[in-house]
DNA sequence: TTTAGTACTTGACAATGCAAGGTAGTATGT
DNA sequence: ACATACTACCTTGCATTGTCAAGTACTAAA
């Protein structure tokens, strides 16, 4: 895949997953690496950005199986963030879309 | 706009203006400007890299309005990695859109 | 001759993804 | 007890690519 496409995408995806429901790190690469290949040392700097800029918040919980894990909630500006993003991304790829079509004729 | 979006995008954005009709670097500058915002330093250098790949051929041409134009030709290599580009595009374009959706859910 | 428009180039910088490595906890098999 | 593997987290150095700002140079119109 083409490492270039991903830039600022997966961010958009990361606050996508995490809207829903609070995730854990590991889990948010696997649930990425459905959509885009990614790997951890993508993931872990991603989520100290968006939890620096207040759009996370975080909490630990223990776990059977393995050590503790650090938990990612969307803030009030997380969901504001996430949502301009989407936008943003919608705009983006139905310009490019056209004009790739529109090229064609 | 959102800078990190066009990375690699503008690449494929130039390749398929260039496929069309030979064009020089500034006039490139004004047809990629109606998709995205992009300014001369981010596509001179771009031209420069496509070129040292032998994606692109250059020759210069005289001009009434100016200095010469150095135009750029694609070559057969320049076409089939367009053409590569543009899939990867597509396919990629679309499962963020499928996975925005679904989400949306 | 000054200004504006066309045209190209370069260098310092910022953002973001990747590879590779490290630390730890839990579980399983020998 | 020990090795292995899987889960889970984190960090550092690097490459790529876009941005900003500045500079060069030619033509034409005021």
């Amino acid at each position: 895949m083409n490492a270039q496409f991903k830039k600022g995408v997966l961010e958009l995806i990361v606050l996508k997953s995490v809207v829903n429901k609070d995730m854990y790190g590991y889990e948010l690469v696997e649930e990425v690496s459905k959509v885009v290949d990614v790997n951890e040392g993508t993931i872990y700097p991603l989520l100290k950005r968006l939890t620096n800029d207040h759009h996370f918040e975080t909490y630990l919980k223990e776990s059977t199986e393995g050590p503790p894990r650090k938990y990612y909630h969307i803030t009030a500006s997380g969901i504001l963030y996430e949502e301009n993003l989407e936008e943003e991304w919608v705009e983006f790829a139905s310009k490019v879309s056209g004009f790739l079509k529109e090229k064609k004729k």
